[in-house]
DNA sequence: CCAGACGTTGTT
DNA sequence: GTCTGG
DNA sequence: CCAGACGTTGTT
DNA sequence: GTCTGG
């Protein structure tokens, strides 16, 4: 996946590997690593902390799904996207993970917070939504504020976005 | 204090 | 009843 | 999470 | 490498 990161004094676009490897990691670890990491505790969580503190990413998508579980049935997807239509940034970490041999790997996660209001019907976690006046801050390793990086990461406002029950069948784009 | 974990709930 | 240690 | 502690260094 | 659980 394609993700926006601050190298020196330039933002980069690099291809990551989703699913996050903490660099002392001796090997890949079954999961694949982590796809996710919980905004309430990133900063105390040893896999995170240092990707938190200075290796944080914009991930860009113009929307996501959420699995909703129906009595009986296969869970059924639900699309959310901003009700501009535009496309947004996930706040992700990522990691260059170096293995015993070989070149170094990218790998990212997103962040993931309590549902809003109109995702929480359907699951009670959804991906963190930065707004564009705090991708700066985001994306600045200088930036030690764990406190206010933290408070970031806040559930996106339900009412900029929209959402349709999609079927699966029909969403291969 | 040392052994063992270290993460979340994605994918169909 | 509540805290602590394993 | 549940079993087991729940207290301090006083006195002879 | 560093934290946690026993």
């Amino acid at each position: 996946m394609l993700a926006l990161c601050k190298v020196g004094n330039r933002r980069e676009a690099e291809v990551f590997r989703w699913g996050l490897i903490p660099a002392w990691m001796k090997e890949v670890p079954k999961s694949g690593g982590f796809i996710n990491a919980r905004a309430e505790t990133l900063a105390s969580k040893v896999s995170f902390r240092d990707a938190f503190r200075s290796r944080r990413c914009l991930i860009i998508a113009d929307g996501f799904y959420e699995w909703q579980k129906v009595e009986g049935k296969r869970k059924q997807p639900w699309f959310f996207c901003l009700s501009s239509g535009e496309p947004f940034a996930f706040a992700g970490l990522y990691e260059s993970w170096k293995p015993p041999q070989g070149e170094p790997v990218n790998t990212c996660a997103i962040i993931t917070t309590q549902a809003n209001e109109i995702v929480a019907p359907v699951h009670d976690r959804m991906p963190v939504i930065l707004p564009p006046d705090v991708y700066d801050s985001w994306l600045d390793p200088a930036n030690r504020d764990i406190r206010k990086l933290t408070d970031l990461l806040r559930p996106y406002p339900a009412s900029e976005m929209a959402s349709r029950a999609e079927f699966p069948i029909l969403r291969i784009i």
